[in-house]
DNA sequence: GAAAAATTTAATCATTTGTTTAAATATTTT
DNA sequence: AAAATATTTAAACAAATGATTAAATTTTTC
């Protein structure tokens, strides 16, 4: 006889805590998510929040900190790795992107909407606009057309990467995408954009 | 001697509380908008929000309203419309879009997160996910391209086009981008987007 | 120009919400 | 097992916030 076994049961307070916030937060933002609703979520007694974590604020940096990282820390070394060619790396990014935004669906909106209301101490810890403008991504995207700004093919990369799945509530209107189904072509998309961006980086101006 | 002529300051009271209100709520979303924000943006007293719109939710509702159809009203007509190529449309709405996103750069990410916080309301009033699957642009896809399905290319032209708008505040970090150079290359994208699409539907997959 | 209606203001209310407190309970240390 | 420490709980506090009220002022109507 096994135990009917809620996984989070077993969990630390302070992981309750912090799982249970991250996914209120997630879900409706910093501003909207009240700290009654991340301690009912997470089945604690209000006061242990600020117990374990000071306050609402302290507990969503930590938790912004880590998700800044899931979303550009992998970014940063695909693009900066001087050893592979242009290629390989659109198609390292393509798939390792579309895996993470898989497993993590929420995670552009939710970064890029407190990035709109705490535009300087958020832009300011993850300096991504380095990345596309001086890395060796860029330089590479520069030397192959260099009459284009490379961020033009950065940000038809990310678009095409990222955009379905910052638009997927969208989707899901109607009966015209389930979860599973969205997930399918999203997988696909880990060959079709590399592909997409060969053409797209290889046909010229035909003027 | 002409006034200083605070245009604002001509218009009627309601009229400066919903532009007020549209700018605050754009950057700053619904919950973390106070009712007392909008009253000093607007300069007005605190009371007259609730004597012209009745309710912070009510003058919320309104103007929702208004930027979902700024968002959403153009894409309809230049989907469904029977009598244009499959370039032509993706032509006219590159070329429609991007003037409108830069004339509301904040639309795209306002819309978006607000839809994440209350996804029935919201999607059951655009209706977005039809156009996806049925319109006529839809149906062109198909025909060009069987093997894949037209989703993926509808995600293309949409990423391409509106991500841009979404990722701005990450450029704006450090001196990589200033407003005017982001314009002038949006500004460049009503062109390229185009001829990528024609890349990516013409390019069959070589296997 | 007086009466009526609409608009604006200052003050206040009631609720929500982040946080704290002090007591109770559980765990660890000695 | 007693003492010390850590964790948990219920209750309450203080500030913030959306909304209302009643009086004052302005505008419109007759």
């Amino acid at each position: 006889m096994t135990k009917p076994a809620d996984p989070e049961s077993n969990l630390s307070t302070e992981e309750k805590i912090k799982r249970a916030a991250t996914e209120v937060f997630a879900q409706k933002g910093f501003a909207a998510t009240r700290t009654r609703d991340i301690a009912e979520a997470a089945g604690i007694n209000l006061a242990l929040l600020n117990y374990y974590f000071r306050s609402k604020q302290k507990l969503f940096d930590g938790i912004m900190l880590e998700k800044l990282q899931e979303l550009f820390g992998r970014i940063a070394p695909i693009f900066t790795d001087t050893s592979t060619s242009l290629e390989k790396k659109i198609e390292t990014f393509a798939d390792s992107y579309i895996e993470t935004l898989i497993k993590n669906p929420e995670l552009p909106l939710f970064v890029l909407s407190e990035i709109r209301t705490h535009p300087e101490s958020l832009t300011q810890i993850i300096q991504i606009g380095e990345l596309f403008t001086t890395s060796s991504f860029a330089q590479q995207l520069k030397a192959r057309r260099p009459e284009a700004n490379p961020l033009h093919f950065i940000m038809c990369l990310l678009g095409m990467t990222v955009f379905p799945f910052i638009a997927k509530p969208l989707l899901k209107s109607k009966a015209a995408m389930d979860d599973a189904s969205f997930n399918i072509l999203m997988t696909e998309r880990k060959q079709l954009i590399p592909m997409w961006m060969d053409s797209i980086l290889q046909n010229p101006v035909q003027s």
